[in-house]
DNA sequence: TCATCATATTCCGATATCGGCATGCGTCAA
DNA sequence: TTGACGCATGCCGATATCGGAATATGATGA
């Protein structure tokens, strides 16, 4: 019993912000609190939509909830990104390395930075 | 066959770092180029289950493999990861605020606002 | 209380994901 | 060529995920 087909990937951060919608909720959130409607309304989708986005957004703690009379005014608490921030920061000395001893594919992967 | 049920998640880098195991694996490669065995092992986990990571990994040009004899030695390529710290960085003003005074929360926004 | 607005939840179908296992493929050495 | 090694791929079952639609819950005001 129990086959445990997957990690516990889910409630994390990494998984909450590995979602294109739930991206774009947070920079929204960055200008301020928002109700649900509104939220759905300027991504272009629908109130369930938003509403389960915001709720995993809300079990890993990247926004917070206010109650606004029939409203409920959704808002960044942007804390839990920080570790993420610091994570990928681990890997920043990487990101500019030449590679030197891999002689030729060092020139690809230059002539691949150029693209960018 | 055309339902979608998900948007273009995967083989982006959020979505690969998503994943514990994988990031597992791109922090173990900081510290040189290694064959999918000796990873495997190291991580506790199956060849064959190394194998499909690294192949995520690889699909977001994350790692990169070079022949070598029987072996791939993947190594790391970080330059993927710069976006995502420089996203989590566009958030870096919110995560030290204090969330008990809306006051001060606002004027950190209409700072934020002129400056971008 | 009742109607209404705002939001959350549930059910559904389609698909994606992960781990385990078996097997295929490529490389090397004898 | 053959066999052994290193690795990739395919298949499977279990589960997770996403979007859509319908519905349930909650708060407000008449």
């Amino acid at each position: 019993m129990m086959t445990m087909a997957r990690a516990a990937t889910t409630s994390d951060v990494f998984n909450a912000i590995a979602e294109p919608q739930r991206r774009e909720i947070l920079v929204l959130l960055r200008a301020g609190e928002r109700p649900v409607t509104e939220l759905a309304q300027e991504l272009g989708m629908t109130q369930p939509g938003a509403s389960k986005h915001l709720r995993v957004l809300r079990e890993v703690r990247l926004v917070r909830v206010r109650g606004a009379g029939k409203q409920r005014l959704y808002g960044l608490d942007a804390r839990g990104l920080r570790p993420v921030h610091e994570w990928t920061g681990g890997f920043e000395r990487f990101w500019n390395e030449s590679f030197d001893r891999l002689d030729t594919y060092v020139q690809d992967l230059k002539q691949t930075q150029q693209e960018e």
